[in-house]
DNA sequence: TATTGTTATACTCTATAACTATA
DNA sequence: TATAGTTATAGAGTATAACAATA
């Protein structure tokens, strides 16, 4: 069963140091994904599809036939994780397990047309939550973000 | 028993179509917060110490004396999850737990010596830390980032 | 009545190791 | 031998509800 996740209380703050943390680009990058992510989940809420399962249904929309070993490489989950999220996204009656021709170890991943249905109806509520986050920074500064973050990304390794 | 978080393995990538994944805020966000942290966590294994610690740790040290519902307002993490976070950090000998006088529900928290000598070189970590994931941007480019990531956060609420 | 810290509990995400069936 | 998917399992992180002590 999924839960909404809610905010932490802001309750009266009481005036707190945070000392060097707000300057630290780790703090300031996981606060801004919380917030993030708990925006996106309720957007989603309507069909109950968190993170996760959007981005897989997405590689999976872009490309019919994927296996599950591109999906776990492309996204950074690891191919044990990927079986109860996909076995969920099938039980849900969204993406089709079809064996590889050529290939009998090999599961090539499809969405149904229920599953197309579905992902086109989250990347309009997707595109609705974007628009919401960004709303108060122009596109030439959401650009700039973004080209930093994949820099201090490809920093960390 | 804590792990050193390896990357999820980037070996010889199919290519793999992303759709609009990497124009999407939240993705961009949460791997480069994934990569920080891995990186960070890394920086840190001399002391054993994750993100979580070092942030209560740091707060406790710029505000001797602070009540743990305080802590919890401020960074966003739950009072019974506190519980066992705070006691790791005082079984470790690094922050008391002591009675405030005038509210004897409540405890103010202290670094203790030990505590003090661990959070700087927590603090001489994190700075090489922060050196390295922002080395291929400016100072400038540093800061414009977070404040772009602060008016994220503040329109995802 | 409300607040502080706490306990108990559960769910999600992530991690490793080892298995199977194929290649 | 190596790979794709899977199972089992464990550890963080995070969520809720309810309790005792105190305000």
């Amino acid at each position: 069963m999924p839960r909404s996740p809610k905010a932490a209380p802001q309750a009266s703050p009481p005036i707190v140091d945070l000392g060097e943390l707000p300057g630290h680009i780790g703090y300031v990058v996981r606060r801004a994904q919380v917030a993030i992510f708990q925006h996106i989940i309720r957007a989603m809420a309507p069909l109950n599809v968190r993170p996760g399962q959007f981005s897989v249904l997405t590689l999976v929309g872009a490309n019919p036939g994927i296996r599950q070993t591109a999906i776990s490489e492309a996204l950074g989950i690891r191919r044990a994780n990927l079986v109860a999220l996909v076995g969920e996204l099938e039980r849900r009656g969204w993406v089709q397990r079809a064996t590889v021709v050529g290939d009998r170890r090999a599961h090539g991943l499809r969405l149904t047309a229920k599953g197309r249905a579905a992902l086109a109806r989250l990347k309009t509520l997707a595109a609705g939550h974007e628009r919401r986050v960004t709303r108060t920074i122009t596109s030439r500064e959401k650009r700039d973000l973004m080209r930093l973050l994949r820099r201090i990304r490809d920093a960390s390794t």
